[in-house]
This record gives C-alpha cells, sequence and structure tokens, in this order.
RNA sequence: GUGGAUGUGGCGAAGCGGUUAACGCACCGGAUUGUGGCUCCGGCACCCGAGGGUUCAAGUCCCUUCAUCCACCCCA
C-alpha cells in the first residue's frame, strides 16, 4: 500500500454506512418533531469567520485548524465546528428577517488538527442543532431534550448530563475576578497550563484535569454565586424545565465550554465507558455570538454531538439491530450462452423495475458457486435460467429457506416472487 | 506538540538468531460432470510496515523512519 488515506481520517465501508443512514434517519425524524430545518453551509469559510466566531484565544483556532491560502490569495479554513458557519448564513441570507425562531440543524465532516486517539478523528462528523432568536430558557430545555430523547430512542444506557450556567457579559467578569483573588497567593503551586491561562482565560482552570490544580481550586468561587439576578433566574428556569421533563442532570459548577461564545447556559452529555473522550454532545446558549459577527443581538442556544462517538457508545453497549440490506432473488445460469445470459439479464432488469431486489452472476461462475453466493447475499429465491426448462419459456424458482422448487413461466416470476414475499 | 504500546498473507494469530514462515477464518476449486447453507479434500506469502546496520546466518538483535492504537492537552 504505497498511498494510505491522511492521519486521522477514516473509510466507512458499506457494512458501517448503513448504520449511519439509520442514525441520520433517527435524527432527521426528530428534527421533523422538534421543528428544526436543516441548513447545509461550506465546508470550508473564510478563517476570519472562525478567529471570530469560536473565539481567537481558543486551542480550536489556536492550534487545531487546517487552515490554506487559495490562488486568490484568500485564508480559508476547513470548518472545526459549524456554528460559526450557521450563525454567519443566519446573517448573511437575513434570516433575522423570517418569522422568528429560527430552528435549524446540520449534519457533517468538521475538521480539526489533533493528534488522534479513541473518539477523535481529524476529520470527524458532527449533527447540531441551533435556535436562533429566542432568550427562554424554554429552548433551552428543549434542546436539551432533544439530545436526551435521542440518547434514548438509541438504548444506550448510563449517560450522564451535567450543566451549568457560565454567565453572561454582566456577571462573568465578577466571578472571574474573585476566582483570580482566589488563585492568585499560591499561582506557582498550579501547573504551567494552567499558570498560563490565569491571565489569558482564567475560567478554563476550572476544568483542568490535574489532581494539584482540583486540588488547590478546593472551595474556590463558584460561578453561580457570581451571577446576575437574571442568569440566576434563567438557570433555575432550565433547571425547573427539565426537572418537568424527568431529566436527571447534575450541576457542574466546573462545567467550562472550550469555545468563547457559550454564556449562561453550558452542558455537556457525556458516557465514560468509551474513552477518555467521553463527551458525547456538548452545547449550550450563545447569545453574543450573532453580535460578534456583526449582527443585531440575537439570543442563541444549541448543541452539536459527535456521530463516531455515538457509533463507539453504541457498539460498547453491545447494540446492534440495525437492518440490513436483503436480496429478494438471485438469477442463476445453468449455461453461459449468450441466449441464457441475455435472458437471465432481462429478467433481472423486469424484476428490479419491479421493486424487487436482485442481482445475477457477473462472474460466470458454475452454477455451485452462483447458489453460494445466493447463500451469502441471503436471498430468499434463486432463479435457475437456462436448460431444457428456458427452451419452454420456464425457469426453476427455488425457495433458499425451505429448498423448495417450482417451475415457472418466465413472465410469471415477477408475480410469483411478490406474492410470495407477501405471505 | 509530549508520553506509552504495537506493526507477520484479505482478517485473526504462532514463530523471538539457523532447513521449503505454523494454525484458524475468509476466498477460489473439487467430492460420478444442472443446485446453496453441514462435512471432507485441494489451492492461495518474491517484499514478515519501510530504510539502514550487527552476524557465517535476522520477522527474530541494534538504529532510523513511517503508520496504527491508547493517553496527555483540548474537544463532539
Amino acid at each position: 500500500m504505497s498511498v494510505t488515506r491522511p492521519r486521522g481520517t477514516n473509510d466507512f465501508l458499506p457494512e458501517d454506512t448503513v448504520k449511519w443512514q439509520q442514525i441520520e434517519k433517527l435524527l432527521r425524524d426528530l428534527c421533523a418533531e422538534y421543528g428544526f430545518q436543516e441548513i447545509r453551509t461550506p465546508i470550508f469559510e473564510d478563517t476570519e469567520l472562525f478567529v471570530r466566531g469560536v473565539g481567537g484565544t481558543t486551542d480550536i483556532v489556536q492550534k487545531e485548524m487546517y487552515t490554506f491560502t487559495d490562488q486568490g490569495d484568500r485564508s480559508l479554513t476547513l470548518r472545526p465546528e459549524n456554528t460559526a458557519s450557521a450563525a454567519r448564513a443566519y446573517l448573511e441570507n437575513k434570516m433575522f428577517g423570517l418569522a422568528q425562531p429560527v430552528k435549524l440543524y446540520y449534519m457533517g465532516p468538521m475538521f480539526r488538527y489533533e493528534r488522534p486517539q479513541a473518539g477523535r478523528f481529524r476529520q470527524f462528523h458532527q449533527f447540531g442543532i441551533e435556535v436562533f432568536g429566542s432568550s427562554s430558557p424554554l429552548a433551552d430545555a428543549e434542546i436539551i431534550a432533544f439530545a436526551w430523547e435521542f440518547y434514548n430512542r438509541l438504548g444506550l444506557k448510563g449517560l450522564s448530563l451535567q450543566i451549568n450556567s457560565v454567565g453572561c457579559p454582566a456577571c462573568r467578569p465578577n466571578h472571574k475576578e474573585a476566582l483570580k483573588d482566589f488563585c492568585r497567593d499560591n499561582l506557582n503551586k498550579f501547573c504551567a497550563t494552567c499558570q498560563d491561562r490565569f491571565e489569558r482565560n482564567p475560567l478554563r482552570m476550572l476544568d483542568c484535569k490535574s489532581p494539584v490544580c482540583q486540588e488547590l481550586l478546593n472551595n474556590s468561587p463558584e460561578i453561580i454565586d457570581h451571577l446576575c439576578p437574571d442568569c440566576t433566574q434563567h438557570f433555575s428556569k432550565v433547571q425547573e424545565l427539565l426537572d418537568a421533563a424527568g431529566i436527571p442532570y447534575q450541576i457542574n459548577p466546573r462545567l467550562v465550554r472550550g469555545l468563547d461564545y457559550y454564556t449562561k447556559t453550558a452542558f455537556e452529555i457525556s458516557l465514560k465507558e468509551i474513552g477518555a473522550q467521553s463527551a458525547v454532545c456538548g452545547g449550550g446558549r450563545y447569545d453574543g455570538l450573532i453580535s460578534d459577527l456583526g449582527g443585531q443581538p440575537t439570543p442563541s442556544v444549541g448543541f452539536a454531538l459527535g456521530m463516531e462517538r455515538i457509533f463507539a457508545a453504541l457498539k460498547s453497549q453491545g447494540i446492534d439491530h440495525f437492518c440490513t440490506q436483503n436480496t429478494d432473488a438471485y438469477i442463476a445460469v445453468l449455461d453461459q450462452n449468450e441466449k441464457t445470459l441475455t435472458t437471465a439479464f432481462k429478467l433481472a432488469l423486469a424484476l428490479r423495475q419491479a421493486g424487487l431486489a436482485c442481482e445475477q452472476d457477473l462472474l460466470a461462475r458454475s452454477l455451485k458457486a452462483q447458489f453460494k453466493q445466493a447463500d451469502r447475499l441471503n436471498a430468499a429465491y434463486t432463479v435457475i435460467v437456462g436448460g431444457e426448462e428456458l427452451s419452454e419459456g420456464k425457469a426453476q424458482v427455488r425457495n433458499l429457506a425451505n429448498s423448495s422448487q417450482e417451475l415457472v413461466p418466465l413472465e410469471n416470476i415477477c408475480n410469483y416472487l411478490k406474492e410470495s414475499g407477501d405471505k
């Protein structure tokens, strides 16, 4: 093998894609029920969109973007996520002029230059939904309920939902200062990255994985204690709604999302058993994003979920009830002469026109080998074309499950198979 | 970017310095020549990730490199 696929990418083979299609169908059905409509944005965007939308200090922008210059000297970037694009499209297409809120969904590949590991790839796939134009906690609760329902329908168990409020521009600075005051005296004891974060983005210190840092942060000021009245009320309303929906959750004051655009509600759904990258869904409110991109202030909430991680979860829980494609009839030929082959070819076409899934041998194999192939394809029937029967305009139709066989005139085979299939 | 593990036929997997590199699965063919799923028989590796080196002799030891997996960082 001289050329292989790029690092961190995957080939999804037919056995995988049937599963993808079914999961995607489930998601589209849910979207229809919840009133979300699909948007498809470009795979690449102006680099500036992500710098402004996702945030210039985030890891995504600083070290994970696939950025290139095109022949017109424009700096473009393969999308690392889809929320910024959706917001851009909302603005650019003046969707603020539509009846609000605007509820959109997307699914497709995203690109981040990271070291691959379990549940992490350089090209990965997300499904996400966004509600533009509503500041109501109902919207927050609605999308969380959407995600929860999705995992329920898949049959996944043991998921944990964590929620937090990261405040808004009015109250976040208070907490930030309180946190800095708290850490300042012991700053040299924190890990190197946290010391770095202290100035640039102290909130990120909260979800540092280092046990040392976590120890030092015991009893640190919680954002929840510094929320302004508006954020406090919003957060408690979201909790009430989740309670009303019977959705279990934990409040995690340390939950801080890695993208700059989040405000108020932040949430994450995780499943530890799939590895270190256990977050299967993450999202929250981003009331400042649209205005950051140059639009009128537009409150918005959304989430994204990782498709590959869903498959990892399904696999680890042994959930594999995906139906596979079946073959209704396999057309086998007795002799490899032109008349037989043409008859078989025409028969196959006629059966397909009638909506039956059928295949014929394309390798000039022996009859025995053709039967083996029919068996592998799990065909319900094998039609044997050729010999004496063909000269009488008939063919043998064999039921592979019970090994019964009948002689049927060629022109009746289609109906014969359809009637048998209806039983 | 850092650390750990691994790299033998399409897949799984023995071999750990010395004749023609086990075995299982899959695949192809056959078992009185027009019929499958079971069984039996046969077939299927020029390169043991790649490139150097040590040795009379190297998948088997050493170095380099690449890839994969896992973990850190961070995220879906």
